[in-house]
DNA sequence: ATCATATTCAACCAAATGGTTGCGTATCGG
DNA sequence: CCGATACGCAACCATTTGGTTGAATATGAT
């Protein structure tokens, strides 16, 4: 089982391009100018995205004649999912005791979380 | 319901020291020395990360006293579960749909994803 | 009042990031 | 062979980031 960096993988994520890279491959593989054609960069830049993409393992390219291929990989993502899983699983439970211990059938004084 | 910047907050869990905050303050609420004191870092430098974590909405500080005591801010840390939760389940079901193509009984000749 | 503690703020620095341009290099189509 | 297309790479630039130190502020203890 390889271990992705979640540093890598989340630092690779925190850029709007690169998550609508990912949005974008989700519906199908595509070429880098393929990729490239909606935002209002310059090619290179696009393949520097994915570079940072594929050295977090989120994304593959595979050469096809001049063009490269770009496909997800879902095991990466999934990582970074396990993360945030725990905490949010971890969280989710947290909360449930809490308005279980504040009373059961209090419907809740509004809001738990005054801001 | 707050809409919590993606960018923000992936690029806050992007950093390992701030993850370990996470991890610490998911056990419970803790002082800004207390959470500083595994690090190697000056207290100023711990202060910033926990800047960087309120920003993105993962961490509240609050003033007791002279110390403030930081908590978790589980609805954040959901909004990128979110994110990636979609392409968690979209890559499931996608895998799932593609080794049921392949062959619901071809026990799969070794390994569909060729690294 | 005085001194110590807890924390932020400001200035500074080195390194990383996101972007550009221009050049090199395969590959496809005549 | 020749030109166009699809990339990657290197150099460069402005901005952000993670870190430091030292001063400022506020609270607690004596």
């Amino acid at each position: 089982m390889v271990e992705y960096d979640l540093n890598q993988v989340f630092q690779a994520l925190s850029y709007p391009t690169r998550r609508a890279i990912i949005d974008r491959l989700a519906k199908g593989e595509a070429t880098v100018s393929h990729l490239s054609r909606p935002f209002s960069l310059a090619l290179a830049a696009v393949s520097k995205h994915l570079g940072v993409l594929e050295r977090a393992g989120l994304v593959t390219r595979e050469a096809r004649g001049r063009e490269r291929v770009c496909r997800i990989n879902p095991a990466a993502l999934e990582d970074a999912w396990g993360w945030l899983s725990f905490h949010e699983r971890f969280w989710t439970d947290r909360l449930d005791a809490l308005e279980a211990q504040v009373g059961p059938k209090s419907g809740g004084s509004g809001s738990e979380e005054p801001q």
